[in-house]
DNA sequence: TATGAATGAGGCTTCATTCAT
DNA sequence: GATGAATGAAGCCTCATTCAT
């Protein structure tokens, strides 16, 4: 009755494979728009094979961000010893490795950057189910709580000045993604790739006015 | 089984009571998720109706965003007036008042502003028509260029020192967008809105940084 | 883009069409297996249409069989009027008639009875919602008790002997739905149909049992 | 990741595995919505391996049944040994009997007797092979022409009055199945068994009602 | 013997859109 | 102008079965 033989490939790459088109996908259409049954054509498999690898859509839509979350973890946790370490001269220092960790982040991987950008824009009524909405925000507060004891240390060591230390994470995060949006958005219409720069400008002129 | 309501309404009544009802189903749910079916139960009336006034969902959701980018336009004017007729005294009032143009559009219509964030996800090459996606970025650009145009003259005039007008437009603009989505995005589990004085806080932090 | 213009009819008439098909489907095949996609092929429309006119396959499922339960209420009154009224001489007449409550909702909707028959074997860990379940159950109940009412108001009469109603009320129901299964299921080799004749006899035979 | 149990067992130990844990799905959820994937999860082998041992899912659900109906036939023959000795004084005592055959049955593989009744919904079109369905029907017409003889030979003995056999070895059977179902689904939901008294009180009846 | 990755057909459901009335 | 029945293309997901290893 069945006549196509499975093509096997180890486990690891297939699953490269796989991530590699979903974030194709989810990066050029978001969540809802991309469809399981193009992600399998662009890796050449069939629909079913997504499903032996993942448990649903979600399942591989958070497989996608976590590992750039979890860099940006590891990236703010070395910010933190050299903050420690008091490597970082004035605001200005601070700031840029800040905004480093966010760029080396998209660097390491720009469509897991991108994908989570439209997962922000996903909303509570959306398909997402609670528990993925909540396991990804918990990876990304943890984040964020970091970002928040190193400017508490920063303020304390007499780097930074006693600045609104909730506010100033948030337009740092906000100016962050803020801009990528900008200049992403730019990107595909221009095809001119001004991000490192725009964000190194933009962090630039916050130091200068936290400092003054 | 029928409704005892008029069936023939002032045109404008009936395409206000859509385009209400619109609003709220897009802005909870985003383009993709939200349903013609729904937006016409909110009214009161059939899909056909919905059909008969709007080209189809595009349109619909076309319209909604138009005002208030027309807002930011109108708005972006008067700002431009009161420059040229030298009312700011130095770049924080430059900024604190360039924000406010975007905080009124936000407030004007901030569903339509969800909307707008929401439409940013949509992909180019999906459904969405290429007239009316452009239809919409020219409206968009329009403001791109009033808000350049007078960076360019607050430079001039010396009001803010030799900066470069693209990239602090679009850190200006990326800073906003960004702020207000991690504000949003608070306020989903917060339920505390601190979009404003967020927003004026990163603009008093940019204008101190560009002053310097 | 569309070309296939809707074929409309009236709603009652397509929908009779619908169960129609549906009996016929989930008579031969129960639940599970049976398709929706089937289903409006033999209606000969779209699946759309099905779902336009019911919720989902579970409320599709239901809807054929709640007026035969309706149907077996109805008569399950009337017998107990004519009960009430003294018309039944003995036991005999009793169990016949009672026997001809089922006959005539199993005449009266034969593909109905098959169903619920069908409904009989699904468990509870199937895809049937426990709702859906319930709603069928709490009608079937209502049966149940008219039953055993009547049996109880038969012995005070003396019109059958000191008998356990429960008991009786469980094998004449059991009877009623095994033999039914077995006539059907030798129907489907034998092409005969002895299903009043054997019916019939069961209950001669139970009669004589319980005056006995 | 890999478990450290041995690989080859005895055959016969592997299959014993594989055919107790299929009895469990099988009566748990019915033959269409048990999945092979479920069986081999539940043995803690892989699917191939069921593949190995059975031909396909149906090949593997015929296995469970077989016992069950071979030792009806073993009973029936006991059953009927003990007719030809003239073990039996009456009515009473044969239909006893009889139903004992069931009953017992039923004891020593309650979840065959409920493969068995959910196969029974099965249609005869589907997936389930021709040769398959007419295996099973085969030994099931066995049982069933050992029950037609043995009433003959009481009808030709004087133990049962002159009844119609054929309809009275439907109404047995059926008698059967049909309480059976009724206090299964009352199991269902008062938790209480009341099987094997119903049963012998049903047969009570029958018993009672043939001899007079 | 055993594994498990892979297939592909099929199932339920949603929904933008059309069109006869 | 308005209705609502109908369409059909997608979309997510399941699962029996195959086969290279």
């Amino acid at each position: 009755m069945k006549k196509n033989r499975p093509r096997t490939k180890e486990k690891e790459v297939r699953i490269r494979e796989i991530e590699w088109a979903a974030r194709k996908e989810f990066y050029e259409k978001g969540f809802q728009r991309s469809s399981v049954e193009n992600i399998a054509k662009k890796v050449g498999v069939s629909k079913g094979t997504i499903y032996f690898h993942y448990k649903n859509k979600e399942d591989l839509y958070m497989a996608l961000m976590l590992p750039m979350f979890r860099k940006v973890t590891r990236l703010s946790e070395e910010f933190e010893k050299r903050l420690d370490a008091n490597k970082f001269k004035n605001a200005f220092e601070y700031f840029m490795e800040f905004s480093n960790i966010l760029l080396k982040a998209y660097e390491y991987d720009p469509d897991g950057f991108a994908v989570y950008r439209a997962f922000q824009l996903e909303d509570f009524s959306s398909r997402i189910s609670k528990e993925t909405f909540e396991r990804l925000n918990e990876v990304a507060s943890t984040n964020y709580i970091i970002a928040r004891r190193c400017m508490r240390k920063a303020i304390n060591s007499g780097l930074l000045r006693q600045i609104d230390i909730i506010k100033t994470t948030d337009v740092s995060w906000g100016l962050f993604l803020g801009v990528m949006q900008v200049e992403l958005d730019k990107l595909k219409w221009t095809k001119k790739d001004h991000i490192k720069e725009t964000i190194a400008y933009a962090f630039t002129i916050i130091s200068q006015g936290i400092e003054n």
